[in-house]
DNA sequence: AATGAATGAGCATTCATTCAT
DNA sequence: GATGAATGAATGCTCATTCAT
């Protein structure tokens, strides 16, 4: 390797960290602003704005705000579907439900905003991630069908219906991101304290696996 | 009374009879709108054409886009309110959450929209209805946890944390609509069948009421 | 016809002749903009301001940019197709070329700029009147192609070919308002007087007339 | 002279190899962009593209959109001149108009992009050339008037105003460049062939030469 | 009461140009 | 010399709201 190459490729590699530095200020903010304002309420120049950049530089990493919105909505899915993988390779209920409650609790807490983004875009019909719905999350969740049928016929747990335990656990989980607000001000205005939050796990772990019969109460 | 007056009583009674029809008519469509696009993507223009009313028209009924904002998101608050009284005065758990499970799975599937809105209002932050949090839903809330301890205490039902209980049934049940576009791409892309609204209103009851021990597995 | 029918077809009319107006006004100032900066260099701020009306309410009028565009095309050919008539019906080359040329001329002398956005169009490949160009002109140009056909064979004039004599029509006419800031640099910075349009007009009618044979020099 | 002084004149020729040609492929490409798209539509990215080379080099070699501009512009005007001197020296106006006239077509020809890039530039009021043409064009033209007018007093064409007959010359010649694309969708949208121009500059030459008396009809 | 016309304030996006290496 | 990165200054267009009748 000669010293030019070298320095070239040090030279690569310092616009390649400038380039993924500004791209994670951007797609932060971008996150918290989708968030609180949906995509028709925000704007640019906001997120510009608090990500510290010039509107210029932030549609120069995303051409249009689609773009951007779409790659904080791609975030997400991501981040949910790893955590969907707590529920493979488990023995049975208690374990399998009880680490995927876990994995979505953690994420409600970690990135409320996200969850949010998606709740948003699954309320105004996906316009953005529909094929992402009727390709890998309806690949996803038929699995997981399969798996808590099988749960079902090994007599781990009550024969429920798999479907509408998938649609409480994502419901119950992602309230505590997408309804955070409320539970804020019901909870004398304050946000949920790390007790709290363990207790939240604890209660929806405890009625839904008690619920499914998984548990003995 | 002479003929003017009675003449003009009728005129009155006329038209009050087309303003309260026209109000109607937009909050009808400003409640989908507000529901699919959001506060800030949803145009006063897109609701007077789906009440099919000159923008002008709508504008002199609801000064402007908040106003009418505000009483949509009223409207859905009034109706939620109502379906909470199911769980009063009932003698045990299994009558009282019973009833307001059905009552609330009923409202997401006969206002899905104004769900949304409510959802999306509070993801937001609650600019518009934080008094309603703090005062009303408090309130609410607070007398509902007394029912649930005494409950407890007379040993119909488990001890659990009375308010993640409540907030398990809000997300359980609004999820339904929340999330409505969701549970259809994954249902082959086809609405609920009625049948399949009440094996989800089943399904939510057996696992919750069983879960907090009310119900024996 | 009652008081208020008539009343009513008065502010209607009212409302039609502010309309007529403010777009007369919009497409003369469109005209010029156009004309001297084409369409890409052009701007609707510039063209309102010209016109004497925010640019809010010129795009009341012409929604889009490309819409104005547009009608100002579309205004010249039709101005262009009426001059066109003078070729029509004439015994013969004298008289009928001879008018078409003074139609045509006159045309350049009293709407220079509208003759520079056709240009202007057809230089940039007609993005927009390519359909008349393939339909409306191509049938006209025919249509004279014939008619001068006769004349060569009624021995009237010499045998040119029809499509290269019509060319040479337009551009020699065209080119008093599309060149005329360079015949105006060339007349010592002035604009051509009555005189000199008349002497133009002369000119070109001798030359091309005594060139195809039909007057006889 | 050092070896380094050599390699260096060495080193220095290559560079001005790559700047020629570089010059040469961004002033090809600007001319076809600036004739399809007028100066306001164009776009430096676009002549870069076209160019092959990045955005910030072209402008390395042209620091602004102008100047880049009037190059293109000063081209022409040069290619322009050279046609002129076709007309000097001749006997009479068979010779000098008839090389005038084929010089001119043959520019149309092969430069179409370069005249309507001038012809564009002289219909926005030559903001750019206004300088050439008050001096070089205008002396120019009293050239050749003079010329002209000799001609005609020695009794080879008859008394024709000498700028009217320019005019046609530059009009009648330019028209098959600037109008190409009108002239192709007649001609049943094929570009005309090696023998239809051959057509057309006898076409325009009989004529023009008939017209003035130069030529016996 | 009702509504066509009008508009100020913004918004996403473009683009020539500058910066930094 | 060459070029990715960055940006100030528009630009076309939208939209809630106001005006005038």
């Amino acid at each position: 390797m000669t010293e030019t190459a070298r320095f070239s490729r040090t030279k690569q590699a310092r616009r390649t960290d400038i380039r993924r530095e500004n791209e994670r200020l951007i797609l932060e903010a971008a996150e918290k602003v989708f968030a609180e304002a949906g995509f028709g309420g925000a704007t640019i120049q906001l997120i510009a704005d608090m990500a510290g950049l010039p509107k210029a530089n932030l549609l120069y990493y995303f051409p249009t705000k689609e773009d951007l919105y779409r790659r904080v909505v791609g975030n997400i899915f991501e981040i949910w579907l790893q955590a969907a993988e707590a529920m493979d390779n488990a023995p049975g209920p208690v374990e399998g439900i009880g680490a995927y409650i876990d994995a979505k609790m953690e994420i409600s807490r970690r990135h409320p905003h996200g969850s949010k983004v998606w709740a948003s875009e699954v309320m105004h019909g996906a316009p953005v991630i529909q094929d992402y719905l009727e390709t890998t999350l309806r690949d996803w969740t038929e699995g997981r069908v399969t798996v808590i049928r099988r749960w079902i016929d090994e007599g781990q747990m009550a024969p429920v219906d798999p479907r509408h335990l998938l649609y409480m656990l994502w419901a119950t989980t992602q309230h505590y991101a997408d309804f955070g607000h409320q539970i804020e001000t019901l909870n004398a205005g304050k946000p949920l304290s790390a007790r709290q939050w363990a207790e939240a796990k604890e209660s929806v772990k405890r009625i839904i696996l008690t619920g499914i019969g998984a548990l003995k109460g």
